[in-house]
RNA sequence: GGGAGAGUUCCCGAGCGGCCAAAGGGGGCAGACUGUAAAUCUGUUGUCACUGACUUCGGUGGUUCGAAUCCACCCUCUCCCA
């Protein structure tokens, strides 16, 4: 099976500009793509995670990445599939992000000895002439094409400034640049980029004559059609400190069911024989193959050690023993009279926002201790609880925590 | 620059001067059912010293016994005209 081949059985493939050419390039001779990323937090999260697979896919096979990061266009912000205009980030918050994603990626993708490039298209963007600009890249934008294109129309609606409008042609500007500087010969993006990426195809063409291409692959979106990744709590973030890996772990484990395969084509290393097989479950089957998913996501971002941990943790939560639910501290001035209140533990450990709601989910059925149901809302527990080490508390079916005393 | 309108709790969105901690929906959390899934049903969703008190309705002042509701100014956003 050829890499592109592989990509398109993945479901990293959606639209590509020729699809001949693109496939020659992608199974042919080493050359040089590149992906661009928005450094608009300071942690890559789930969304991200398709580009940064697509890149090592297609380091594995020999191919240069070039990862771009939007450090000028980032000043912007990219309207595409936006219903509000983005808040503009300073120019210090956009080098500390593009440092944490750095590192991130660094994971996955290997960096050194050239294998891989980053660069910044600050560089080349903010020393910009506009005049320069408008009579050498201006000149071939085409403002009723542009008006034209799906992602504008949306926002045409609702009102688009010319500031954001201006998206599209840097970007297009970058795979000049990129095409000029590294011979780069393709672009990668996500579906939604489609209409920026095209511009840069057509740019090259008519600035240089140039013939690239540029290929999307799809957005990770749920069965439901809606962006993964995205919890009420905010985004799934590749950060430790952001997201834990526990918290990680958990989100893959809970996936729906018709997710699962697709997830793991697009994000694992996991060969597609072997996927084939897992398709053929439904139902209860499947609990493994979610694990599976969960552990194997959880190795490639944060290490196989933290997945174990991760696993372990989960198991003994959901099952039998708890013994290796996450710790939490609580300190011995918190007892009043050799007592405290369970539902000043909830809010202590960070489980509950309030005491308020903490008294609701005791009252409601959801709090137990050391596996005893908590009925009483005002219930407190002795310090002597707390002799034999800890204290387990269970929020819900999914929230453990061992208390301990600092 | 001229004209019209809007800013309410996590989000959307009701809201008569007192009966408003504020309808309804979404989302969240918990319970039942389950497979740590989905769907469904139930409860709950400002804070606390919780049968009571306190803080919230863009901001600042004012009218009033009493204001999310009325007035003034300000800020922000949207729309229409130029």
């Amino acid at each position: 099976m050829t890499l592109f081949e592989e990509l398109k059985a993945r479901g990293l493939v959606a639209q590509t500009t020729d699809e001949e050419k693109v496939r020659e390039l992608v199974d042919g001779a080493p050359m040089k793509f590149y992906i661009g990323f928005d450094p608009t937090a300071d942690s890559l999260h789930i969304g991200h995670f398709v580009s940064v697979m697509v890149m090592a896919h297609m380091q594995r096979a020999g191919h240069t990445p070039i990862a771009l990061f939007g450090g000028g266009t980032g000043l912007i912000g990219d309207p595409s599939g936006k219903t509000d205009m983005r808040k503009m980030l300073t120019r210090e918050t956009i080098a500390y992000n593009i440092e944490c994603f750095r590192r991130q990626m660094g994971r996955l993708v290997d960096f050194s000895d050239g294998k891989a490039i980053m660069v910044n298209n600050a560089d080349w963007l903010l020393d910009l002439n506009y005049i320069d600009f408008l009579r050498e890249v201006g000149v071939h934008f085409s403002v009723n094409r542009m008006l034209a294109a799906e992602c504008y129309k949306q926002r045409l609606e609702r009102g688009l400034s010319f500031f954001e409008m201006n998206y599209m042609i840097m970007q297009s500007y970058d795979f000049l640049c990129l095409a000029r500087k590294y011979d780069c010969k393709l672009e990668l993006g996500g579906d939604d980029q489609w209409s920026n990426m095209i511009g840069g195809v057509e740019l090259n063409r008519r600035a240089d004559g140039r013939e690239v291409y540029a290929m999307t692959f799809g957005l990770l979106l749920t069965s439901e059609g809606k962006k993964m990744g995205k919890t009420e709590k905010g985004a799934v973030w590749l950060d430790p400190e952001k997201t834990s890996p526990y918290d990680f772990y958990q989100y893959w484990r809970n996936i729906a069911d018709a997710d699962v395969c697709k997830c793991m084509k697009m994000l694992t290393f996991v060969p597609l024989d072997e996927i084939a097989e897992y398709e053929k479950l439904e139902g209860s089957a499947l609990n493994p193959v979610k694990e599976k998913l969960a552990y194997e996501l959880t190795k490639l971002i944060h290490g196989g050690e933290e997945a174990e941990k991760a696993r372990a943790a989960a198991r003994s939560v959901f099952g039998a023993s708890a013994e290796d639910a996450p710790e939490k501290q609580i300190a011995e001035s918190d007892f009043t009279a050799g007592k405290i209140q369970v539902a000043d533990i909830l809010v202590k450990i960070g489980v509950c926002p309030s005491k308020g709601d903490a008294r609701r989910q005791i009252q409601q059925g959801g709090v137990s201790v050391d596996g005893e149901k908590i009925a009483d809302g005002f219930a407190a527990i002795e310090r002597s609880a707390f002799d034999k080490g800890s204290v387990l508390v269970k929020k819900g079916k999914k929230v453990t925590f061992k208390v301990v005393i600092s």
